[in-house]
DNA sequence: ACCCATGAGTCTACATTGCAGACCAGGAGG
DNA sequence: CCTCCTGGTCTGCAATGTAGACTCATGGGT
């Protein structure tokens, strides 16, 4: 935390990957987003070490909860992209847009 | 080169605004779209050594010229994204539509 | 001619981010 | 208990991002 601080590639991702998961979001379920939309294997440590870097630039803030019906009783992160991280995500993908108009052409498919 | 090999946030940024300068685009004109697009600026050495490192990657090549018309009178290089390059670029759009989606309202604006 | 300013491009080196895998603790379940 | 499974943590290293000093022709004074 952090210079001009733009947002890692793959920060961007996780951070989109939490909203896609809905209100607090538990881990759990955005790696599954993030490993669905993207398209890419995502290994314990690259996730949660990120995670915890977007927290450390408050991005993001979590909370522990009890899964309270009955199965698996352990304590499970739940996520939430802080107001600050949305507005990152909406720079970044300004950006992304600007240099892809024009070009959508070229771009499309896949 | 390179592993599973995501292109960076950055890498993908100049790789767009080579693109965006049209052929064979010179460094100076992308550097110019970088910082117009991307509201961002950007220093000889992360520009450069992105560019040396997309070459090594393959996702781009560039040639060396003497502009000719009068002035100036030293080489430049002018740069082209390659096929491969404008497929990594594909796979990032697709990714990042995909985790975008349905989320456009919260993150169009600026 | 000589000197300085300028401008494109190179090099070095360090900070940040990306990634994998070993490790840990609590709950089932036998 | 002991062991397997699972969500989560920790360590460490590789790749990417970034700044700035350096080079070396040019071109313009003077």
């Amino acid at each position: 935390m952090s210079r001009n601080g733009y947002l890692g590639e793959f920060e961007q991702m996780v951070l989109l990957a939490i909203l896609q998961g809905g209100e607090d979001a538990h881990a759990l379920e955005v790696r599954r987003q993030l490993e669905e939309r993207a398209g890419r294997r995502v290994t314990k440590g690259a996730f949660y070490t990120t995670l915890d870097r977007l927290e450390s630039k408050h991005f993001v803030t979590w909370t522990s909860r009890v899964p309270a019906e009955g199965r698996r009783g352990m304590p499970q992160r739940h996520f939430r992209v802080t107001p600050e991280g949305v507005d990152e995500l909406r720079k970044c993908r300004a950006a992304l847009v600007s240099l892809w108009s024009g070009l959508e052409e070229m771009l499309d498919s896949a």
